[in-house]
DNA sequence: AAACTATGTGGCTATATTGGCATATAAGCA
DNA sequence: TGCTTATATGCCAATATAGCCACATAGTTT
């Protein structure tokens, strides 16, 4: 009972990591192939010290790992799995554009 | 361009509305049947008004739908497919752990 | 209609999250 | 060694979120 309290809330803080504009779009920027910082600082409008912030809260939580190669460090997916539930997102997003329209009748 | 990023704000929100202990635990408990508003009250440790709070932003982004039946209000899981994204959550948690472990030697 | 039950809402405070600036570190290069 | 580039971190202010209490509403029962 209460260890699945606790499992939910781990889960739930998963979540919360990818539950964010940036964060989420730096997974999808990963969803092909890794990136180094550079090039996501290149291709996201915030701050550089924001996207590392970013990528280090993804890293700690498993959802990223990167590897050093001179200056740059590059950041990959760890787990791809999450690209696919992106679908199942966006099933809500259109139902629940439906159910506004439906509204407005 | 534009749009992808609109796309992936809308994700992000929907993302961010089961990324809550709460309101994870109350997908989980919607997910074989239907419940009403009281029986969630039961078992969730929080005033009545907090947790009626989220069963509402749920249904907003789509997540819940609801019905009267006289007094009572039954939710139901509108979008079954977060259950299966679940176990990918778990395999993150896994990971995690395994890379904190790894740490340690 | 008055009292009761189930649910929802407004308003407030406490807390958490975010983002940017300045600064630090780390690696390559002159 | 000093300079430059790439990335990370500390700090702080602005904003967003959560939770609780009090109150409001809707439907039921007497």
């Amino acid at each position: 009972m209460d260890n699945r309290n606790k499992l939910t809330e781990l889960k739930a803080e998963i979540l919360k990591s990818i539950a964010h504009p940036t964060r989420l779009a730096i997974v999808e920027m990963l969803s092909d192939s890794e990136k180094c910082v550079c090039e996501l600082n290149e291709q996201i409008d915030a701050d550089h010290s924001t996207i590392s912030k970013h990528l280090s809260l993804l890293k700690r939580n498993g959802i990223l790992s990167c590897r050093k190669e001179g200056l740059k460090v590059f950041y990959r997916l760890e787990v791809p799995c999450i690209l696919k539930f992106m679908d199942c997102i966006t099933d809500v997003i259109r139902k629940r554009t439906d159910q506004h329209l439906e509204a407005l009748k």
